[in-house]
DNA sequence: CGTTAGTTTGAGAGGACTCAAAGTCTGTGG
DNA sequence: CCACAGACTTTGAGTCCTCTCAAACTAACG
C-alpha cells in the first residue's frame, strides 16, 4: 500500500487523515496471469492500482479483439466508461502477467469524493492525466505507415515490446502481427 | 452566459456563490471563421466554453494536418495537453464557423479549483466526460476497413459530416479526400 | 522431449494512397 | 443578373502497402 501512497504523492499532496481513510477501502487483489478483471457487458465497480505486473486493455469489434492499453507498475486502471457512466462497458481487461493490485469500490470512492477535497483533486489531476496520455496515443496511431507507428512506439515506449507478446503490440498498433513481424525484421 | 450555466447544470449542481465567482472571470471572446484559437508551439492559457460555432483540432504529422477532434455548440475546448502540463502543445485549434465563446484561464481556474469544492468536482466531471468520448472515438477508429469508420461516423455524429468540409472529416477518419469521397459515391 | 504459445516467412489479392485533372458550388463585383 | 475567382469535391489511373490464409519455425515449460 505504500507503493500507491508514494505514487499519489507525484501528483498531489493528501492529508494523513485522507491516506488513513483511502487506505482503510482498499483491498487487496492477486490474480494470476491470463485471468479478466474485468469484462464486458458488466458495470464496472473498482478502480485498481496496479502494484506489480501488466496487463492489457481490449475491445471485441467484428469478432477480433482490439488491443489498445497496456498498464505497468503503479498505473490506476479501470474501464473508465463503464465506470464513470454507471453502463455496462464494451470493455475486457486480462492480465498479462501474475498482478498484484490494490481495489477500490466505486461508491467508496464517491463518498471519498464528497468528503475529503483533496482526494476529488487527486481524481481530477489522474482524469487529467490520463486523458492527455490517451490522446498522446490518439495521435501517434494516425502516423500513416505502419512502420512510422512501430518506431513511434520504440520510442516512446519501447518496454511494451519486451513485455508483451507481439500479437498484442501489433492490434495496439492498428496492423496484423504479420506486418509488425516483417517490420521488425527489416529494423 | 446563461447557455454555459445551464449546460453545467446537466453534469453538477453548483452554488449560486460558485457560478457567480465564475461568471466573475469569464471573457467573451468572438473570433470569425478560419482564425486559430489556440496554436502550437505555446502554452495553452485558457479554456473555453463554445457557445456559438464550430472549430477542430488539429495536428502538424509529417507536414501534413491531422484533424482529430471537432466541437460544436455546448462544448468545453482547449488543448488539455498544454493546459494540464503547462509545457508547450503541438496542437492547434481553428474556428469552421464565425464563433461565440467565453474563455476562463488558467490561474483563474486553479483559484477556483483550491477555492470551490464543487467546482473541482466540476472539473472531474468533465474530464471524466471528455476522457469518455475520446476513447470511443479511439476504438471506433479501430475498424480495419475505411467504409466501416465512414458509416461508424454517419450513425454516431451525422452532424459532423453536415457542418465540416470533407477533407476535414476525412483527416479525422483516418483516410484521404479522395478515398472518403468515393466512399460516399457507393453508398 | 513433446506440447503449446508465440513468431516468422511466403504468396497472392485488394484496398487505400498519390498525383493529376475535371467538375461543382458559392459569394462577390461588374 | 451574369461572370468569375476561389474553395471544395469528384473522378481517373497506376502503384504499393497491408491484409489474408497457410505453413514452418522457435522458445518456453512441464
Amino acid at each position: 500500500m505504500q507503493t500507491l501512497f508514494s505514487h499519489i504523492r507525484k501528483y498531489c499532496q493528501l492529508s494523513d487523515e485522507s491516506l488513513h481513510r483511502l487506505g482503510s477501502v482498499l483491498k487487496p487483489v492477486e490474480l494470476e496471469k491470463g485471468s479478466l478483471l474485468i469484462t464486458e457487458g458488466k458495470v464496472c465497480q473498482h478502480v485498481y492500482f496496479l502494484e506489480r505486473g501488466c496487463l492489457r486493455g481490449f475491445y471485441n469489434v467484428d469478432g477480433r479483439e482490439i488491443t489498445y492499453w497496456f498498464a505497468f507498475e503503479n498505473n490506476f486502471v479501470t474501464s473508465l466508461l463503464s465506470f464513470v457512466t454507471r453502463l455496462p462497458g464494451m470493455e475486457n481487461i486480462q492480465l498479462l502477467e501474475d498482478c498484484k493490485l490494490w481495489a477500490i469500490a466505486y461508491d467508496d470512492l464517491q463518498t471519498l469524493y464528497q468528503t475529503h477535497t483533496d482526494i476529488n483533486t487527486l481524481g481530477r489531476i489522474m482524469n487529467e492525466r490520463y486523458y492527455v496520455m490517451l490522446e498522446e496515443r490518439f495521435v501517434s496511431n494516425h502516423f500513416r505507415e505502419a512502420r512510422d507507428r512501430y518506431e513511434n512506439l520504440l520510442a516512446r515506449a519501447p518496454h511494451i515490446l519486451q513485455r508483451v507478446p507481439l500479437g498484442h503490440v501489433a492490434s495496439y498498433l492498428g496492423m496484423t502481427q504479420e506486418t509488425l513481424s516483417r517490420i521488425r525484421a527489416k529494423s
